[in-house]
Order: structure tokens, then sequence, then C-alpha cells
DNA sequence: GACATGACGATTT
DNA sequence: GAAATCGCCATGT
């Protein structure tokens, strides 16, 4: 344990910002953190996140919409129908009108 | 402490 | 236009 912040729970504190009925992607969060390029640092993030409350995973896709990490769910169409609840679209394993539901923390949550 | 891996993304070849 | 490569931070071996 450290005294600083780790870039996880800089992931977490975003995501669980992501309001209801919204999703976001991993490079979106990064960018937002000040890191482009360790969009995968937030789906390591995601792996831990289970471990540290809540956090809406589910709500986390890559930047194509697809529910890349919907494997590490449980059980992993946990994903696509929590998605589906808060009146997301999913269709194969990809989120419907991804750009209108996208929610971008550099623009949305300035 | 070096090497490999991980739910990604953008750029280059 | 598709495939290959780099980048980025943290964790595990």
């Amino acid at each position: 344990m450290s005294d600083k912040i780790s870039f996880f729970e800089n992931v977490y504190e975003v995501v669980r910002l992501i309001p209801r009925g919204r999703v976001s992607s991993y490079g979106a969060i990064a960018n937002y953190l000040g890191a482009k390029g360790s969009a995968r640092m937030v789906g390591w993030a995601m792996n831990n996140a289970h471990q540290y409350g809540n956090v809406p995973a589910h709500r986390v896709v890559n930047r194509n919409g697809l529910l890349s990490g919907r494997h590490h769910f449980n059980p992993p169409e946990a994903m696509q129908e929590q998605l589906e609840k808060e009146g997301i679209e999913v269709k194969n394993n990809q989120v419907v009108n991804f750009e209108l539901v996208f929610w971008n923390p550099s623009t949305e949550l300035l």
C-alpha cells in the first residue's frame, strides 16, 4: 500500500462517475488521466476492480463499443444484461449507438 | 531485477 | 485496407 493514489484508484473513480445508461472506453479514461497509451492498464485495473467495491466495469468497453471484457464477468453474459437493464442496446457483444451512449470524461466530466 | 503478460489504442509498414 | 509494432503502467514469476 502506498500513500500515493495509484492509477488504479483513479480509474475506479472515473468509472464510478459514469452515469447510468452510458458507457465509456478504456482509452478515454486513460486519456483523461493523462496516459494515452495506458489503456491496457485500465483493463488491468478492472481485473482487480471487484476487490475495490462498486466499480461498474460493465459500463466500460473498448473503443469499438465491443464488450471485450465480458469474459471476466460472472457469468460473462451478465455484462450485456446489466447494460440492457440500464437502457443500453447490445447486439453481438457490441454496444448499439455506441457514440450516442459514449461518455467521455474529458468532455462531459469537465 | 529482467522478462512476460494484461479487459487497449494509435501509428506505421 | 490489413497486419505488425510501439507505447504505457502495474503485477506476477
